[in-house]
Order: structure tokens, then sequence, then C-alpha cells
DNA sequence: ACCTGAACACCGTTCAAGT
DNA sequence: ACCTGAACACCGTTCAAGT
């Protein structure tokens, strides 16, 4: 759980202070936990105290993901753009292992911040150093999406199947029952015991199997210098 | 803006017509309006009298996510996988652009409805039926994510620059210094202009881009009679 | 047995009254 | 001039009192 402050605090707020309180809060509840109200009890101060260093709730969220985004490790020097781009977006994943609410969070902001337009731009900028023409540096980075900051979407979020193995049996059989081509790649077939395709699955795995396929498919269209269809 | 219903309703509520309801309601003004006491108004009831057709708030989420999957056209007979997946993938967008909140309440739903289940079954099946291994189309259903239902994680969500032209080009001026990368990408370079890069951009082409890059990815895979690492 | 108004335990934020 | 308690306008949901 959060750390209490004791009875006599001594550091003044300031907007360091609340946003590495919310982040921590975070952390150690949940992003549903961090509301004015309770970060203002976690941090020993009446709710309206906040509203002297963030605007309102928005620019809270705005700041801790600017937290989050900082600790993403620099472009690392000498590798060649795709193993430097490849390294950049695994320590971004590595930081989101570490706060679990702060994909929902990246996700929820309308606008991007000014550190996390310095993120986009030193990425944006490792493709264009690595000779991506522009047109074709502004697809990929679409097509990366939020894959840039080391998560997607999860299909099948959280196991449907009961913690009791018994019962989880039970569940099993209906599934395959209605839904086959799902209870199929689920567990894999039982003749190919070797593949990664197992009880649950690998999801460092999933990510990094997307993430090359989507690099070798932007290095193959660079190298046969790849133009809008309206040039060629 | 959301029909009222005139004073001496007829019929009686039932699920389906509150999820509609609460359909329109999100279509008309936005997601946040959808509050149980918002949407019992809009129905011309009680709050407490929804609370016997959905069992809480989450489960309305759910319904709602139900009635747009539910719009997605049903899968191509005839085409090939390749050609029919797209097809299917590229219906599903058209329907989220019709319903412009679905994409976020799609990512928020903790787990997956009936309904989702049997439309995520379905494509798996569409990947089985072009041949592709179990073990493959675990991994390429997982590369797919988010896009499986027509949409990505927008990384540039709403335009930064201000309405007015001369505000705009002042805007622009800071954005280019502080971001040049972002800059470039964001108008393309004067000498390029028959490029799809321009003022804004197509999105419709930036999710065809990505989804045929990963399909043609898929493609060669299979081709190639992809294995996990631990098995070639 | 069914329905529902009042109440509970929360939100984010405004604003005037206090120092 | 600064700070903050009370208040406002909301939430989702419980529950007992009413029919």
């Amino acid at each position: 759980m959060a750390q209490k402050v004791d009875g006599a605090r001594r550091a003044p707020l300031n907007r360091d202070r609340v946003l590495r309180a919310a982040v921590a809060l975070a952390d150690d509840a949940a992003i549903e936990s961090v509301s004015m109200r309770n970060l203002a009890q976690e941090l020993g101060v009446v709710p309206m105290a906040l509203y002297r260093h963030v605007a309102n709730k928005e620019q809270l969220l705005d700041g801790m993901v600017d937290v989050i985004v900082g600790q993403i490790d620099p472009p690392a020097g000498g590798a060649d753009w795709k193993a430097a781009i490849r390294q950049r977006i695994l320590s971004a994943r590595r930081v989101l292992l570490r706060h679990p609410w702060a994909s929902s969070v990246i996700e929820s902001r309308p606008r991007p911040t000014l550190v996390v337009l310095d993120y986009l731009n030193s990425v944006v900028g490792m493709f264009r150093a690595g000779g991506f023409s522009v047109d074709l540096t502004h697809h990929v980075m679409h097509a990366l999406g939020s894959r840039v900051w080391g998560f997607t979407q999860e299909l099948f979020p959280g196991s449907p199947l009961p913690a009791d193995p018994e019962q989880a049996a039970a569940a099993f059989r209906e599934l395959s029952g209605r839904y086959p081509h799902i209870a199929e790649i689920a567990t894999g077939p039982a003749h190919d015991e070797g593949s990664v395709v197992g009880q649950g699955c690998d999801d460092q795995f999933e990510f990094e199997f997307a993430l090359d396929l989507l690099l070798d498919g932007f290095e193959r269209l660079h190298q046969q210098g790849w133009r809008s269809a309206n040039q060629s």
C-alpha cells in the first residue's frame, strides 16, 4: 500500500511531488484510486491544495504520463536504425510493465504533452537517420501506433477460465463447443507440444513477433524505395 | 440531439431497448453522457428501472459493444483468406467510424462478451480455413491486436494547431523549432507535393497501409511454413 | 411480489467567506 | 493576498419503505 506521510510533513507541496505521489498511488493501489480527494489525503493536504500545482485532473493525468515517458531509455548510439528502434521500444515496454495502469492512461489522453512529443520526435528522427523518406516515415509511424509505447490492445484480456482445475476443464469443454477456433489457438493441439502456444501465452514473445514483423516490413519497403501509389 | 420519448410511452422497457437507447445517446451526445441517470431520463424512466435489464453499468457497456460488433458484416464466401479477412476488418472499421466512441469502450472492457468471442472465433476460423497452422494463427491474431476491430491508437490525436491560419502558422514555426522531425512528417517537404502526406492525413490510407503490411507479412510467413524458433 | 424514492458513499470543481 | 471549508452538480448503487 502507499506510504502515509507522517503527522508533521516538511517538504512543501510542488508539482513534482504531486505527480510522483499520483504515480505511486496508481502503482500501489490502482488507477481508480487516483482521485483528487484520495491523492490529497495521501499527501496529507486538503483536496483544493492540489489545484495550486495542477490545473485540473486532466493535467494531473498528463503529468503522470510525463513521469512514465521520462523513464524510457534515450536512443542507443552506434546501432543501425532497426536495432536502435527495436531496443528503444522494448525499453518503453519495460517501463510500462512496471506501471500497468500507464497504457490505458496514455490511450486516454486527447492531446500529446511536450514530453510525449519529445519522445515521438526522437523516434521519427531515428527512422530519418536510417535513411527513410519523409513519406515512408509518416506511414511507418502510423503503422506502429501504440506499439511505439511498447503495448497493444490485448484481444483476450484476463483468462475466462475459473481457477479451480475441475471447473476450468468443464468451462473449457463448453468453450470448445461454441468457439472451436479460439479453443484451438488458446491451447494448441496435443501433437504440437513443442510450440510456444501452450497454457496461456508469452506476451513478450507476441509483442516481439509483431514488432519484428512490422520492422521487417518497413525495411523491405525502404530498400525497395517505396513511394505512395500516386507517385510510382 | 437524442430523441425524447413523448409523455405517454408505450413499449415496455427491455434489454434491447435499453441498449439501443444507450448507443443512440452515445452517438448523438457523447460517451460521457451515457450515465445510468441520464439514460434513464432519456427513456422516461426512473434510474433504478434500468437495473431490471442490466446488472450494472459495466454490463450496459458490454451490451453496447455487442450492438456494435453485431453490425460487422459476416465473412464473405468464396474469396481467399487474405481478401476475405481484409474485407471483414474494413467492414468493422466502417462500423466504428459510425460510432466514434466505440473503440475506446471496446478497449475498456476487461472481459470479452459472447458476441465478441463469436466475432474473434470466426476471424480465427478464416485464417485456419486459409491453411494457417494453429501456431501461426495464434501469433497472427496477437499481431493484429485492435486492428481486428478496425482501429489503432492514434499517436497524434487532434491537431495541436489552432484554427486561425495566422496563429496556426506561428504555432507551426514554434513546433518546427522544437520538434523538427514531427513537423517534417506532419506536412511533408515542399518538393514532394504529390505525396499523400499533406495538410493533415488520410486515416483510411494509414489504416490500410498498416493492415496490408501485416497481411503481407503473415502471407510470407505462412508460405515459408513458419514455425516457432524452438521447432526449426 | 413488485417497484421506487430516498439515501449512501463517492466524484471534480467553484466560490465565497475567512484569515 | 492567500488559503480553504462548504457547497454544487454530478456519479453508481443499496435498501428499506411503499404499494
